[in-house]
DNA sequence: GCGGATTTGTACGTATGTATG
DNA sequence: GCATACATACGTACAAATCCG
């Protein structure tokens, strides 16, 4: 999922993942995303490149975080 | 400049101390920034703390960044 | 133009606090 | 009370772009 020789940073290549996965429907709205700690761990990178990729996602407005709770898919 | 025991994050109070200098004119519009090393020095915070500020002040457009340059008040 | 110093960008790891379940 | 999950903050290392003597 990250290749380590593209181009694009991690945090880049990851959010492009995810925001897939919404696009395409396999998340739907209202969808909760895997923790951060199960991203890290499935994609191999460090819990601060999870968070700057839902930056980018939270930015976008694609999704919505929740303290505690979990970050979902923004309804729409 | 930075009280550890006020409610608001570090980068949050970095954020405003930076905003008040841009905001009273103290930094002019063109004016760089001292860099992220320097600031940290001053402020007793760790680097990622004054990139968390400066990316507050970056979404409100009243900085911009350059790498290898440097971070400038934005023009007017 | 070269080479070192400076400055920001990315990425890692760890610790602690706060909110939720 | 305990486990889960996100927020903040620290530190470190290296890469990339730029600046300057």
């Amino acid at each position: 999922m990250i290749d380590e020789w593209a181009p694009e940073p991690f945090f880049e290549q990851l959010a492009n993942v995810l925001r897939s996965k919404i696009n395409s429907g396999e998340w739907p709205p209202g969808h909760k995303l895997p923790s951060e700690t199960t991203l890290q761990q499935t994609y191999g990178v460090a819990r601060g490149t999870v968070r700057a990729a839902l930056d980018v996602l939270r930015e976008e407005g694609l999704v919505v975080t929740f303290v505690g709770r979990g970050t979902f898919v923004s309804p729409k």
